[in-house]
Parts: C-alpha cells; structure tokens; sequence
DNA sequence: TCTGGGGTCCTAGGACCC
DNA sequence: TCTGGGGTCCTAGGACCC
C-alpha cells in the first residue's frame, strides 16, 4: 500500500533532448538551445534551462522562441542517441529494484519499498540514482520522493532542475497547499483558466472547494481526479508493463487543396506504418480513426469500427481513405495541413487470425482481395524489411511536395516502445 | 513565419436491447 | 394513448501528457 514513508521515487530526466545534446557537444553548455525548429520555422521539440528562463518551451513555434531569446542556438537533433541513453538511465533504476513504471522515454515511477533495507532510506536512494545517472550517463535528472505517485511526480517537478525533493510522511499538507493548481497531473491551460474562475489558484484553494463546484467547472471524472489528488487521496500503485490501447500515426504537411492520388499516397504510407507496427505487437484493431486537419488549425475525425480488427496494410488504407473522403466532403475546398490514421479497440493478432482464415473475404469490400491474400503480401513485404532494412520495400513515404516536417529518427523515436 | 508526433482519458448524444 | 430506466456500444470532439 503506498502511503506508508515516501518511498514511491518519481525520476525525471531534465530537458532531456537539449541535455543529450549539451553532453554530445561540449560548445552547447550553458547555452540556451532548441532541438528542433529553426528561426524560421518549425517547432521547437525541446528547450534547454537556459532557453527555457526566456520562456522557450517545447511545442513553441521556431520563430517565437527566436523572439524571446534572439541568443537561442538551434540544433537539429541526434534522435538516434535518445533512446540508447535513456535506456542506460532505465538501466540504472532497475538496480534499485523491479518495480519500476516507465511512463515516457525520459521518466519513470519507483517504489522502492522493498528496497529500502538494501539501499537506505528513499532520500539515500533518490540522491545514489542523481550521482549514478550524472557519472555514468554524463545527465542530470531530478527525483521526487513521497508516499504517492501524484505527490512524487510534483515533488520532482519542483526539484527540478537537477534536484531531489522528499516529501516526508505527515507533511503533505504543507508542501502542496501553496503550490500552483497547474502543477497537478492534468490540469492543463483550459482547465485552469476554468479553476481560476472559481478563484482557485492554489492546490490547496483546491482540495477546499466542495466537489460539487469542481465537477461542475471541470466535469466530473477530471473534478473528481483532481480533488483526489489535491487532498493526496491516490492510490494507484507502479504498473510495471503496459499494453498500448491504440496506434496511430501522422503527417503534418503544407497547407494544399487535397489531391486525391496524394491523399491515398500519404494515407497508404500512414497506414503501411501503421499496420507493420500492429502486426510487429501481433495485436489487431478493431475501429479505424482518420484525423483531417484544415488551415488554420480546425480538425476533424471520422471513425468506423469494423466487425473484424485489421491489421492488413491495404485494407487499413482503403478504410481510411473512406473515411477522409467523407472527412472532405463534410468541409469542401479547405486546405489540408495534416492527416492522420489510429487503430484502437486492439486485441491479439493470434487469436483473431484463425477467425480471419475462416472468413477470407475482405467484410469492407466484398469481391477485393481476400484477407488471406493480403495478409500474405503484409508477411512477404515484412520478411523482405526484416531482413535487408525498412527501405528496401514498401510504400514511399509521400512528401507531397514539401520538406518532412520532422526527420525520420525523431518518427523512430516516437513510435519506440518504452 | 504560426504551431510535430505518439499516446491516454473523458463527455455527450444516439442506437439498441432488455 | 403513452411511454420507464439501466446498460452497452458507437461516433465526434476535446483536454491533456511527454
């Protein structure tokens, strides 16, 4: 049961991007940077601390940042080195011990109950973790201590950067009352300009507002979150694996009128990626989810669950330009800045591949080819990437006429399973 | 010169069933 | 002639996280 000592660790690897590449190249220390963007341009996947005094973000339009810091130095990124290095930071929590959640490729939850009796108290803990990642990995990294996930998670948010903050048990009240409603785990800007209406400014204004008034501002499943976490009510305990509940991936592209040869061209490589990557977990889904967005940044999405999940290539790709279509004729003669193709309500590929042998014609269009057929070409195309490289066979990943808005590695990274 | 890519969870209305 | 209440699934949109 968490609550008993803080010895649920929070370990958050400061500034990860700009960090990795301040190590690579000496030059960049103590210099504000951006990976990603460019004066010009683009979008700014990571700031330095330096940057970030200036109010550079991640997310932040290229040209923006260049506004607020004109020093800023950009550099275009080794996605490559990312996951090798933060993996070795993995590495070095699991020494602690196994119960380890990683939640994204620079930060994971620890409960290091059962190993306090090796190691020492938390505090001990979390400072060995600090040394260790800054010695044998060259990054800072700040760790929050306490007796919840939340409170451990806001502890090393306020360590940071490069600091460890306990909560010690008893003294929760203290340490969060006072801080911003913003630092709680899904209040974002919407939600807290909506809390600021009701005057609430603080955690603490928070965990004393009646819950009727909160459900009401905010909803009741996220009022209901939020009031549990303010009055350091969770309970969830460290889930060591994850299955992903969906896949998807995108393509961000400049504004144009929707040709409909590229549209089927990006959305046959969106949904070749996409597919490879399901077969590649043996997993199958069951509804398709397109995304169109429009200049000016309004979107749409349509969705269709299917009677039998896909994991096929073509099949996907005719779903989903179904579905764009329609996506198109809702909102006629608008430019398209992105699109984008997910696959949820995922179950096992094994099981469901016995049920698609027994039923070989494709439900979506009867008379194409069967799904044994399909999925023969998906097997072939596989082994073909398996054995000599992802470039060697496939579907070209249609530029449509511009610059790749990100490089590929940064594609890579983000598809990476934890 | 606007704003990447991969995810999770929630809401609200409608269809449908018992 | 009028018409309950609960559950589940589906669709579309939105907030949020890293």
């Amino acid at each position: 049961m968490p609550g008993r000592g803080a010895t649920i660790l929070h370990a958050d690897l400061d500034a990860f991007y700009a960090s990795v590449e301040q190590l690579l190249d000496p030059r960049l220390r103590g210099r504000p940077i951006a990976v990603g963007g460019g004066p010009r341009g683009g979008v700014v996947l990571a700031a330095s601390y330096e940057a970030k005094r200036y109010g550079v973000q991640g997310g932040m339009g290229g040209s923006r940042a260049a506004r607020l810091c004109p020093d800023l130095v950009f550099v275009r990124g080794h996605f490559g080195e990312y996951q090798a290095l933060a993996d070795a930071v993995m590495a070095i929590l699991q020494d602690v011990t196994p119960v380890v959640e990683r939640i994204s490729i620079d930060e994971a939850f620890l409960d290091v109950s059962g190993a306090t009796h090796l190691f020492g108290p938390p505090e001990v803990i979390g400072r060995r973790i600090r040394e260790r990642v800054r010695e044998e990995v060259g990054l800072p990294i700040s760790v929050g201590a306490a007796g919840t996930k939340h409170l451990a998670k806001i502890a090393s948010q306020v360590a940071k950067p490069d600091g460890l903050v306990v909560v010690p048990p008893g003294t929760e009240r203290e340490f969060l009352d006072p801080l911003p409603v913003s630092l709680v785990w899904g209040v974002g800007p919407v939600t807290q300009e909506r809390l600021a209406r009701l005057g609430i400014r603080t955690i603490g204004d928070l965990a004393r507002t009646p819950g009727d008034a909160v459900a009401h501002a905010v909803g009741h499943a996220v009022g209901h979150k939020l009031l549990a976490m303010a009055q350091d009510a969770d309970r969830r305990r460290i889930v060591t694996s994850h299955r992903a509940g969906s896949v998807s991936a995108q393509s961000a592209m400049p504004a144009r009128q929707p040709e409909p040869a590229q549209v089927r061209a990006v959305l046959a490589h969106l949904a070749d990626r996409v597919a490879r990557r399901l077969r590649d977990k043996g997993r199958a889904g069951r509804t398709v989810t397109v995304r169109v967005r429009f200049a000016g940044m309004r979107s749409v999405t349509r969705s269709r669950t299917l009677p039998q999940p896909v994991a096929t290539t073509l099949t996907l790709t005719e779903v989903a330009e179904h579905l764009v279509r329609s996506a198109l004729d809702d909102v006629p003669g608008t430019e398209v800045t992105l699109l984008a193709i997910g696959v949820s309500n995922l179950v096992d590929q094994r099981v469901i591949q016995l049920e698609l042998d027994l039923e070989p014609d494709d439900p979506w269009r009867p008379g194409s080819a069967s799904g044994a057929a399909r999925r023969a070409v998906d097997g072939s195309l596989d082994r073909i990437r398996t054995r000599f490289g992802k470039d060697v066979a496939g579907y070209l990943p249609a530029l449509l006429g511009g610059a790749r808005a990100v490089p590929d590695e940064f594609r890579e990274l983000a598809e990476h399973e934890l």
